[in-house]
DNA sequence: ACTTAAGTAGTAATCATTACTAGTTAGGAG
DNA sequence: CTCCTAACTAGTAATGATTACTACTTAAGT
């Protein structure tokens, strides 16, 4: 893989984030620096770079994907209320002994309700009582 | 909800399948007993069911997402070969202590080289040497 | 400096999924 | 058993995230 500043910004952005941005807000992001960046640009890019192992992949249930860096592995909490993704660095190990497929990686998405749809629903609740 | 042959037919489709089909493929499977129904059928009730909870929605790297049966509450595995999905029954109990968001459910999808793949690629190699 | 394979901007095309419309039906009320 | 109506359906058009294509540019080895 070459070398552009292009790839090089998408990698920074993504790598200084803590939200999970889709390609189109990286590329947003990218216009600042680079105004004349092309969205199939950052979709080729995004696309090598996983391939790569430089960062993941998230398929949500919105229809479009998001892209967390790879700095920690982590696994993922979705609240089903505001559909925020957060990461999950609690180190959690899985033993899967006499399981005949050969498993290189796994990833746990968690659903829920996050801390502040719960706080906002228990809000709601007393101030209608 | 109200009853109709189209949404029984597409549950019975995907409680009766080891497989995991796309839309598209329970939308051939529904032709060959309703052959006049509609793809936009199968997909509003697709969406309906998995909102009330009674199948589950799997999304994939490959551009569509599949269609799975809550009979067994399970996770999956994923070859990256040849993108096969199997269903892991093995029951994984993860304790996620002191963490601030309600978890209701969680996921686990594992990702490595299904047994036929590997078998495929030893023989491969034997054969060249 | 020259070469060229890999990268890019800009735009068109793809295709899974959703929205829309006019007609149909399940199933409760009278 | 009719009537009523909200929910459902078939068929088709539209949407929108992603990919493909084309002509131009550039990184980086020789």
């Amino acid at each position: 893989m070459r070398k552009s500043n292009q790839k090089d910004l998408i990698l920074d952005i993504i790598n200084h984030s803590t939200n999970h941005y889709t390609a189109y807000e990286i590329y947003e992001r990218c216009q600042i620096v680079l105004p004349n960046i092309s969205l199939g640009t950052v979709y080729r890019n995004l696309n090598k770079m996983v391939m790569n192992n430089e960062i993941e992949r998230i398929k949500t249930t919105e229809g479009y994907d998001r892209y967390d860096n790879k700095i920690k592995a982590h696994h993922h909490f979705i609240c089903d209320k505001c559909q925020k993704i957060e990461d999950v660095f609690e180190p959690i190990v899985l033993n899967l002994n006499d399981y005949d497929n050969e498993v290189t990686s796994y990833s746990i998405m968690f659903h829920g309700i996050c801390k502040d749809c719960k706080r906002k629903e228990e809000n709601y609740g007393t101030k209608r009582k």
